[in-house]
Order: structure tokens, then C-alpha cells, then sequence
DNA sequence: CATGAATGAGGATTCATTCAT
DNA sequence: AATGAATGAATCCTCATTCAT
């Protein structure tokens, strides 16, 4: 695992959710515990199974509680793959923010955001997996999702400020707009993760071997610099 | 629709598949129509809905015949499964063939194999979709099935073959692997239809413009042959 | 029971209903009558217990079949809710045809309909509950019903048929409306059966005891009779 | 809504419940108010939904306190129905009491019974429901509470008197009785209620319309009295 | 007096698959 | 070759009720 990247589904996340809230008293009953340790088992059979495959009994049976308690917090099957999706998209852009992006020059922030992108992926194959899952349901699920769109603006606001600076200094072409710049990224970072399974039963070829996926990931930063230097 | 790319489950296959068998005779009873039939309707089940979405009722009821015939020609829901896939793959590696690329001039057959790529995932979201829904369930469907590899070597075996050829010439770098090749031409043109829908949601995008897709055609495109031409 | 009345959910109905299928050998499947099985065991259990009291698994063990039969059959538990009513409102309506209230003299086809009335209520207390349940339901699932408006047509055409033979003898008022007629005789049978637990139970008074029944039937008809009368 | 005639589960009754227990002074928490606000909105949703179909839940959501509450003041959904039909039993017969029936000359108070019965049944249909629900349930709950009994005693003991007057003063028949009129009243003004929406729904009639129930209202307590001199 | 969290038992519904004709 | 009927094992979800604070 790329270092200072942490799976969402550890424990880690787990404790720092409800961190805030008890204090040093063990309680019989702790709502953000309870709530945290459901999303972070869901989060695991979702990604594994798509939504269809998933199990409510087998979320259940991995977790601290009941079935009842998913329907008490979450409400059924569809809202709890939806906060899923929702921690999941928030939990990557959390990530980047704290790269600091804004504060680097912007060649080397482009390059960084790169390989963070293509970093992040390999570490988080679940996240990659829900997404693939949710576009097989067109969206659909997604689409009901108040904050999702608000929670994705921030990557883009913070690429726009690159680009702009980049601009300015005369680095980056003028016609590059910031979203397609991030799909991109997104496209060769995510195919790798995403397509795994096929390309290496069909190609016979370990896209998971350090060897593949540094190369691949030089790949990656020097084709989006290159695209952004175009004119 | 792009000319000479023709949708999988479009009645031009169906009756190809079939044409073989019958002869010019009205027969009341047409196996190979049936079973092209089922596979057809299976097809767009399977890519709509996932494998474990979809729903061998729901095939049936699209079918000409019965649900008993679809355990009747195919024994079941995943070897039904697993010849949509057989069929999606045939499909896709028979059209390149008809490129003539080894015939070409290697830059211009990089060039033509890209824009093809990128053409084909566009017009058959349904071969999109079946290999992401493959990969969610780790390949592990895909795995059971021999033809699948087999067919897919003629691919790469054709790309070795420009690629040693643009070496001759003094065109192409030698450190240049084909499968490298040919996974980042799917990654490029793959995400744009697989991903369309999270991303058409979260960034209010629309992927299906002419405008949007013939730009990034042609940033595919340049992008693979710049690739090849560095050292 | 009042002899000639037969209820709804007895075994008579039931193979009346198969009766035209089947030959004389014995099936193992017989569509029709499994379907009149699941109707007649569904008709007790709604009476008995009401939509929502009533349990999909209650009917299915004392089925002759099993509980996916009554999902394949009837699509769910509102589907042979509405089904059930739609059998008893048909049956009453049929009963009424046998009575030849057309070849009648208008006043004793009154006074016999009242009667039939009062007496068929008496004899089948399971479609009086029936029509209670709808009701605390504000006949949500009967509105959904695309025949139960025509089945009910002929009772209304019937007693027009017998006011107008009536009014034009001198016998009957002119400003009375079938469907008016129609209300009374209902309320007064039916409240009798509806009504009979609270009544009982407060009151102290044995409803079904063949002397109060008597006497009521026999206020009922005089009543009807005597409001047609009046002018 | 006919003048003089409140619906149970109007403010006015609450308050009146609980007036009795405070004094002026504000406090926090009042156990009368919270326990009268818990049975209105029972009262509600009892009729509405059945009591089978009356969420625990629901009634707890409309309350100003919390689910738990109606456990610790009830005990249980079915002790809250049955205090819900007792308290509507009571408030029937309470409203019956001033009208002053035993000061009436008899075939006034009557007749006077009869219309107020119309007039209280339309007013309060939740009265109406509840007791038919009632009614399904076989009054299996009613039967457990011993004041529904004594609270309707008055009611047959008011009628027995004014019957007794009117015979002494040669207005009334000999062989009537005082449920046997009772239940008369409550058969034709009960249904018109009940049954209003699948006689609506089957016949397309407005039961609801003042013009209609003018006309009920008459036909009904002309009958009663009717009744009552014919010998 | 008041409350959020927790629960076990049950209840409707679905689905791939097989049987008898 | 074709079909309507039948099925068992799950699968999602609900509800009245109680616990710990």
C-alpha cells in the first residue's frame, strides 16, 4: 500500500468518526459508532458484490449490530448504498485537499494531483468499485444524492486556480478546461483499478506487480503535463 | 451513429448468426433464431441491469419463446451470461480484423486502430458496460470461458505487428509494449462511456455531444501515436 | 343457514369453477383449480382478519399449494385482496339474477329482494365483513378494480325495471331513485351482520337467534315497501 | 359540520380532559395534556388505518412527546385502542345526555334522538370507523373494557322512558323495544357512513352532499316514528 | 417525566430453476 | 421443440416493545 494513503474502510476512519463525541467511558450504546461501523461493512460488501449482490443479512452478520440498526440508521438497502457513495466521494476529495495544492507551482501541483489520483486508486480498489458499480445503474442511485455534487466542486475549484496560475505564467495552453483535465486523470487512473480483472485474465499480464504500475504511473503524470503544455 | 459500426444486438447480427443454418424454407420451429433471439434480448438485460440484476423472467418476456428454452439452449443463467460475453468479445476483435491495419502504414494504422477504439465503445455501450459488470465480479465469470482468450490474441498479435514495423521504419521507440498499447487506448476511450453517467451527474456534463466526444477523439488519437513516437 | 344460500368460500363454489376444465382424470397441475383454492382460503382469511391482519402465510398452509403459487397467481397480497372482493361482489350479484324479480309483480319483487337481501347477508357474514374491511380502507383497493363498477350495474338496472312497473300500475311514488332503494335495503340487512359484535356485547342481545332474525327480516321488507308507497 | 356537535379529537376535548388537573400555573411537563394529546392522535389514526394498519410509530410522530410515553401511560397498542373506543363511547353517550330528551314531549324526543344520531354519526366519522373496526375484530377489545358497558346503558334507559310516556299516552305501540329502536337509528344513520366509500366508488354517489343527506336525514327519523305508532 | 438506541420475531416478496405435459 | 405450472430458499423490510441513560 502507497504510503500515508489509508483505505476508507479501516479503523482508523472508523475511530476518528466518533472521535468527537464520547469520552473516555465505554458506553453500551453509541449511535456514531454504531452508524460508522455499519457504513464501513456496507462499504465492503457493496464493493465487492455491486448493489444487486449485496446482502443486508451479511452487512449485519459482519457488523457490531443488527439487521434492525441498518433500518433504524440508514433506512434500507438504497439509502445505505447512497451514504456509502456519499463517504466515499467525500473521503477522496478530503484526501486531496490536504495535499496542497494551491501552494505548489503549478507543473509540479498537476503532476502531484496525478499521481495522488493514481495512488489513491490502487489503495482504495473499493472506491474504484463503487463507481464502476453505481455507472452500471446509470447514476441512478447517485442522482438522488443531495451532496454529491456539492462535495465534488472543491477538485475542480482547486484545478481551475492551477490552471489559471499555470496560465498566467505562460506554462499551460489557454483552451484546457478543468473538468476535462480531471477526467482524464480519472480515465488512466481508474481504467487500471477499474478493468483489472478482464485485461489481466485476457492479457495474462499482473497490472498489480510494482514493476507495471510505476511505469504506468509516470505514464499517467507525463501524458496530462504534456496534454497541458499542447497548444 | 458512427457509419460501419453496427450495435451488437442489432437484427443485421442476429440474422448473420443465423443465416448459416436455415435455408430458404418457413420452418415453424428456427433454433438458431431462437437462440440468437435469446441472446440478443439477454444481452441488453445483462448490460442494463449487471448479472445479478438481471432477470431471467425479464429476458424470457422480451423473447420470442419461453423461459424454459433459455434453460433449454443455454442451461442456465450464468452460461447465458457467459456466452453474451463470448459474443460481445467475437464482435469486437472481428471488426478490427476487417480494418485491414496490417496493410497500413504503421503511424496511420496507430492512428486508425485508436479512432476505431474510440468509435466502437461509443456506438456499443453495451460491450462497455458487460466488461465493467465483468469486472466487478472479478472476472470470474470470464475466467470459465477458453474462446474468450483465444479470441482476444488476434488484437495484440495485430499490434505487435505495427508496432514492429513503425520499430523498422525508425518511427516508433523500442521500449514500446503492445498490451501497454492497447490499454491505454481502452483506458481513454473506455471511461468515456463507462464512467458517462457518475460523471455526467456529479459535473453536469454531457459526454454524448458530438462536440465533447470528436474533441477527445482526436485527443485520443494524438495522444497514443505522441506516445509511441517518444524516447 | 337460510336454505339455497350457499357461502362463498364452500367447496361448491370451488368446483363449480374447475368443473368445466377438467375431464375426469385426475391432474397433477389444474391451473383453475388451484387458483379458486388460494380465492376461497384468501376470502376467509381477509374476513376474518382484515387486509392488514390478514397473513400471505395463514392462506398459503391451508392451501393445498404453496405461498409462491399465490405471488404467480395474484402478483401479491392487494392484488388477491382486490381479486376476493371482486368474487363476492360478483356472486351476490349473481344470486340476485336466479331470484326472476323481472317476471315479478312490482311489490313482491320489492319485498322479495329485501328479503333475499337480509337473508343472504345473514348467510354469508363473510361478505358483509368483506365490505366493512374496504371500508375502514376508504375502498382504496376496490377503486383500483376495473370490474367491480359494471358487475355491480345489473342490481341498480334491475330494481329501475321494478319502480317503473311499479309507478306505472299506481303502486309505487314516482320521486324515488333506485340506487336510494338500493341504500336502504343495504343499511338495514347490513348493519345487522356488520354491527353484531359491538351490539352483542354491549347490549346483551343474541343477533343471530332465529326469533330476532325473524322479526327483523320482516321489518325490513315492511319498510321498503312502505317508503315506496309513500308519496 | 352540524352546530353543536364536536369532533373527539378537537382541541376543546383535550383541554376539557385535562382542565380538571392543573391549575393556572405553567409547568413543563403536564401528564393530563400529554396523556390527552397521545389519545387524540390515536383516536385518528386508529380510524384511519384499522387497528392492525395503526402504526405505533405514527401516533408517537404526530405527538408532541415520544414513542415511549405511550407505553408508560398506556401500557400497549392494544390498551391505547381500547381507551381510544372508550373514550369515544363516552363522548357519544355524554352529547346524548344534554340534549334534554326526557323533558320532550315523546314522539319529539324521538324524532329529536334520531336526527341528532344522523347529525353526530356524519359529524364524527372516526366514531363511525372505530366502531366498525371494532366490528372486524369480533369486539374482542371492547369486550375487555367494562366501562364501554356501563357507559351505554343510559342511552337504552333515556329511550326505554320516553317510550314508556308515549305508550302511557297512547301515541306509541306496545311490542316495541328500546334496543330494537336503538339499533334502528344506528342501522340507517351508521351505514350512511360506513359504507360511504364503496357504495361512492360503486355506484358514483355523493354521499357527502348536503342535499342528499337532507333527504337521508328526514327519510330516517320519519321511519322511526313511524314505526313506533304502527301497531 | 423523558428519550435515543436497540431488538427479535415475523411478514411480504422475489428468483433461478425444475416438473409434467 | 415447446410450455404453463410449480417450488424452496432466500431477501428485503416492518413492527411492537424494551433497555440504558
Amino acid at each position: 500500500m502507497i504510503p500515508g494513503i489509508v483505505p476508507a474502510s479501516s479503523s482508523i476512519v472508523r475511530t476518528r468518526l466518533t472521535a468527537a463525541k464520547g469520552g473516555t467511558a465505554r458506553k453500551k450504546y453509541d449511535a456514531g459508532k454504531t452508524r460508522a461501523n455499519i457504513l464501513a461493512v456496507a462499504t465492503r460488501e457493496f464493493a465487492r458484490n455491486g448493489f444487486n449482490g449485496a446482502r443486508i443479512d451479511a452487512i449485519a452478520a459482519r457488523t457490531s449490530t443488527t439487521k434492525r440498526m441498518i433500518y433504524y440508521y440508514f433506512g434500507g438497502k438504497e439509502p445505505l448504498y447512497i451514504a456509502v457513495l456519499e463517504a466515499q466521494y467525500a473521503r477522496i476529495r478530503q484526501c486531496e485537499m490536504t495535499l496542497g495544492l494551491d501552494a505548489m507551482e503549478p507543473e509540479h501541483a498537476i503532476r502531484r494531483l496525478a499521481e495522488f489520483t493514481f495512488d489513491y486508486d490502487h489503495a482504495n480498489p473499493e472506491f474504484v468499485r463503487l463507481v464502476a458499480v453505481e455507472n452500471i445503474h446509470h447514476a441512478k442511485h447517485l442522482r438522488k444524492s443531495a451532496v454529491i455534487r456539492d462535495v465534488n466542486t472543491r477538485i475542480i475549484e482547486t484545478l481551475e486556480g492551477i490552471l489559471k496560475r499555470g496560465r498566467r505564467a505562460g506554462q499551460f495552453a489557454a483552451n484546457v478546461d478543468a473538468v476535462d483535465v480531471h477526467m482524464l486523470m480519472s480515465a488512466l487512473c481508474f481504467f487500471h483499478v477499474s478493468n483489472l480483472h478482464t485485461f489481466g485474465t485476457i492479457f495474462r499480464r499482473d497490472f498489480l506487480s510494482a514493476h507495471v504500475r510505476a511505469r504506468h504511473r509516470k505514464l499517467v503524470a507525463d501524458f496530462i503535463v504534456h496534454r497541458l503544455k499542447q497548444r
